[in-house]
DNA sequence: GACTGATTGTACCGATCGGTACAATATCCG
DNA sequence: CGGATATTGTACCGATCGGTACAATCAGTC
């Protein structure tokens, strides 16, 4: 009975996902342990630390995904602009062209802030940083670069709540599609 | 004890800060009752429909103040250019230069989202269409108008997001700064 | 000052919250 | 197999949740 990563991996996917639908504090242990099929005791077996470990746990590793899959293309990919490309490919896929919401986006407007603000700051500061890097060795100016970047992570955050508001996922593709024209990265085939 | 507007209006406004700082859920009756001074019998006398009443005339309030002073700026000016510049400048300071977030848009994203989903899409419908309209009057093309509409909203949102976030106010006066470039507005003096 | 209706405080409700304790059970290793 | 460790279910805790009931109190009106 040892700790097998990809189990892991899959609880924290579908605890994320309870606190996706229900926010942190919308997310109670009876829902989380209807979702995830382990009782009390296991939860706490797991995360001793109760509630605010399992967010830590969700946040710690939807960050992870995204260091391996969005800031890792802009970090190592030979041409900076094949980067950014992937970069927004990854993105789509992520939030699943706007079915779904940034989690770590939700708990830094509602009441968790608090508790998770360094890694909040930590996430979005890599995000805008590592974009801004790719823009700058693509020609652009260094300030104008992490505006720009500063700009695109903002333009994602507010298409996915606008979608959500709209219930219309369009409105996250068409943001995609101007992000991709605005930072000179060839269009999706 | 007859109920004076200008109390009503008040009173709504602390409650909406509770819902601000802590979310729909995390508004407890104990907490609007300490931040306004009401008892649970108050409150009740207010609002027999409890706390999703109280949610629901919150956000009335705010899209009233918004048709106000937002649209009705977008709408009514005969310049739209002074129009979406008085818009802005509304926006500015609604949002406190990024002091305080969206309610609606934070409601858009959290658990609360399926009570207040028509009020949510309107809301964010009717701006995204006013401030279309004045862009159309002031030179673009319809379809343009529409996207860049949506584009400016979803901006603002995710300032506010990032600005919260990266815990820096600078995140939202840099946006706006952009919006008004962008949107062919005067700079603000 | 008595009547009327708006407003308020308090006590109380059942349900659920996050969290703890712990015995029972499963799995692995030798 | 036996022992050690990992995992689980269950019962329970005090606190708080949203909501209800209702009597007391207040402000105007006549």
């Amino acid at each position: 009975m040892r700790r097998i990563a990809p189990e892991r991996d899959q609880l924290l996917a579908i605890v994320a996902e309870v606190f996706r639908e229900q926010g942190y504090e919308g997310a109670s242990l009876s829902l989380i342990g209807e979702a995830t099929g382990l009782g009390k005791g296991s939860l706490y077996h797991f995360f001793p630390g109760g509630k605010e470990e399992m967010a830590r746990a969700v946040i710690d590793n939807i960050d992870g995904w995204f260091e391996e899959n969005v800031f890792a293309a802009l970090r190592d990919s030979a041409d900076p602009r094949a980067g950014i490309e992937r970069m927004l490919e990854a993105t789509d896929s992520y939030f699943r062209s706007g079915r779904r919401i940034c989690l770590i986006g939700a708990f830094a407007l509602d009441e968790s802030r608090d508790l998770f603000a360094s890694q909040i700051r930590d996430y979005f500061g890599r995000w805008v940083t590592h974009l801004a890097d790719a823009l700058a060795q693509s020609g652009h100016g260094p300030a104008e670069a992490t505006e720009l970047a500063e700009e695109t992570v903002a333009a994602i955050q507010g298409a996915l709540t606008l979608a959500r508001a709209a219930n219309d996922l369009d409105v996250f593709s068409r943001a995609l599609r101007r992000l991709r024209m605005r930072l000179g990265v060839p269009a999706n085939i």
